[in-house]
DNA sequence: TTGAAAGCGTTACCAC
DNA sequence: GTGGTAACGCTTTCAA
């Protein structure tokens, strides 16, 4: 890509020396050569290596397992997939790998898989619905034993009728598949309660004394969105608290959204700001930390702030973000563990995991400012710079 | 895993309904099937449905086609890799998905890898020979066509020997074998220049007039972490500047060390004290930055920090890090675009890519205090809680 | 333009 | 305990 090969040539020049004959190895030693080689049968060799119960005579075994040796043999694992129909090999679609939410659930998911001798592949879809069906064939057609969805379903039809017609020749395999959140096809659940979330979020605030909260909420056709902003108008309203229209403002999941969304509330009249915010994720609530810092107002002295998810970045922030945490690593290894168990029949469709959230406090938020406390922020600003 | 598995049941009981024959699509349709269906030879189906050169009559085509679509036909890439001898799958060995570094790296292999039409296992291997090779092994047992280690290689003896050993076994079935940054193996290198990288950090530091700089360190066992400090120890002797014994601080690349550098800075007696330290990456950085602003030192005013990478959340934290750029994301693109080339013998071992990196200059470095300029903290430091 | 058949590297069933 | 051999699902000569 880009500017990547800007090629730098070693000279290490090959030796016009005697060229020995390279290796006495016959290139691709197949379960045939060793059977050869150990004078047995194929059918033997395969007992060995495979491990299988069938009994085989320990000197037997030994020449089998010295001729594998010398021949440098690995079974095809294609070869054991063929016939066994089973690859060991699960995918799991992502928004963005460099995102710290799908970066946590990748590392949760692999640890499990691995433990299990499954091997994953990555696919990131930039949450775009041509890449993710194009995922789901391919994935498909390596014949993967299920595959884990991360992040928030989508609210399209068209998706959803394509969607369900991929994930049919999964299900006629025997394949399992699990989101990880809701999503409007047929898989096995796991999730965490979005709704109750940011409830508690809400809850957290008006408990320090916030009355008018506003909102930042995320991509309007994604189900986590909608739980969430549930969530908040529900909690709002059990509160008495109204909902004033201007208040939820729009977002993308992304840190400049966040940004946009600090301007919004610093255009909006001293008298009808709100004194707390509520980000439907980290990165929007990160990225409004910095927007308000950056006009003047301090968090959270003039406004709290938190978030939802608990990326690393967020304890790192100024100040440290008080966040709604997720157990992202949790949450990707009991979906491949579900995943599993799936196939295990050990699980069933009907059923479904939920992982618990917890609030994290930490310095962006704070009791409102009591009405005319007012500091001219001159006088509290560093003075460092 | 843990308490992954609260379950909840949600009892969708199965209807007691009048049994409708499932679906009239026979499982597992192959290429015989197809070949049935059209009233084709199964070579002819191939044909068709891998884009042969070979003619095919048209109409011919379209059956076959039809066929196809009417069995949710799709081929199996088990069974093409096993006659191709082209998986299409490759592998990246990485230390920790969840770490902003390689994950950056992963989505710039991935991006490369899903344009050309290749599949990527990620290993998480925590830099642990053992998973490292056990992984190798797995990757190859599929038949992969080449693999990418992220991350620095290991200088440990026996781990050199057991990787060779199984990097043996790729070259002979001429699988790739590329590694971002030096590897003490043979394989392709695609680096960034760590020695000057380091070096121009320390300029940089220099030229804001500091003459008393700290270095944190790596792992002493990894080739970047001895490149970098050569950077550092080189650079200082360039600009005459002595090598104080107690200036390099330990460090393994996570937050912690960072932090416990920041305690090991701050009880030195002020005079010995440095005026910069340059971490030799982000995340010890950040842990220094939290380090010194939880014993009251003020950055920059006190102290100038930078790291390097520039993962994201470098631009969060307070100061925002200045640091050196690494183009992580081009570094797993460039690395994956090896490999396809390696295989196609545009490329080889005695070549290497070296990609640039960039200063980037933000909040956490400053000129220092001149001596006798001393402010006492209390009048500088925040007031806002 | 089409088809028959020989692999590719395993496993699993059935004899011995 | 061991061996023969038919799958598994595809591609690729070689003939027709």
């Amino acid at each position: 890509m880009e500017n990547a090969f800007r090629k730098t040539l070693s000279a290490t020049d090959s030796l016009p020396c005697a060229i020995p004959e390279p290796d006495p190895v016959p290139p691709r030693a197949s379960i045939v050569q060793v059977a050869e080689t150990a004078n047995v049968s194929v059918a033997t060799v395969s007992r060995v290596m495979s491990g299988s119960a069938h009994p085989v005579n320990e000197e037997t075994r030994r020449r089998v397992l010295d001729a594998a040796r010398a021949l440098h043999y690995s079974p095809s694992a294609l070869a054991q997939a063929m016939v066994t129909r089973d690859t060991r090999i699960v995918g799991v679609i992502i928004g963005d790998a460099a995102d710290p939410y799908f970066a946590g659930i990748v590392r949760g998911v692999e640890d499990v898989a691995r433990q299990h001798g499954y091997l994953v592949i990555v696919c990131n879809s930039d949450r775009r619905p041509e890449i993710e069906l194009r995922y789901l064939q391919t994935l498909n057609d390596y014949r993967v034993e299920g595959v884990i969805f991360a992040g928030g379903g989508l609210l399209d039809e068209t998706y959803q009728r394509d969607i369900r017609a991929a994930l049919e020749v999964y299900s006629e395999r025997g394949a399992a598949c699990v989101s990880l959140g809701r999503h409007p096809f047929p898989s096995f659940p796991v999730v965490v309660d979005n709704h109750r979330l940011v409830a508690d979020g809400v809850d957290y605030l008006v408990g320090l004394g916030h009355r008018a909260i506003a909102y930042i909420s995320g991509p309007p056709l994604l189900t986590t969105t909608q739980l969430r902003r549930g969530g908040y108008e529900q909690t709002l309203a059990a509160h008495g608290l109204p909902l004033r229209p201007g208040y939820v403002l729009p977002g993308d999941y992304t840190y400049e959204s966040g940004r946009r969304a600090a301007h919004t509330l610093a255009a909006l009249p001293q008298a009808d700001r709100p004194t707390a915010v509520m980000a439907s994720n980290d990165l929007m609530a990160i990225g409004c930390l910095a927007g308000l810092k950056a006009l003047g107002l301090r968090v959270p002295a003039d406004l709290s702030v938190m978030g939802v998810d608990d990326v690393a970045p967020a304890q790192f922030v100024d100040p440290p973000l008080t966040t709604l945490a997720l157990p992202l690593h949790g949450m990707g290894a009991a979906g491949m563990e579900s995943l599993i168990r799936l196939r295990r029949a050990e699980l069933t469709l009907d059923q479904s995991v939920t992982l618990p959230h917890q609030l994290v406090i930490r310095q962006s938020t704070a009791a409102p400012r009591p009405p005319g406390s007012f500091v001219p922020a001159a006088l509290t600003r560093t003075a460092a710079h």
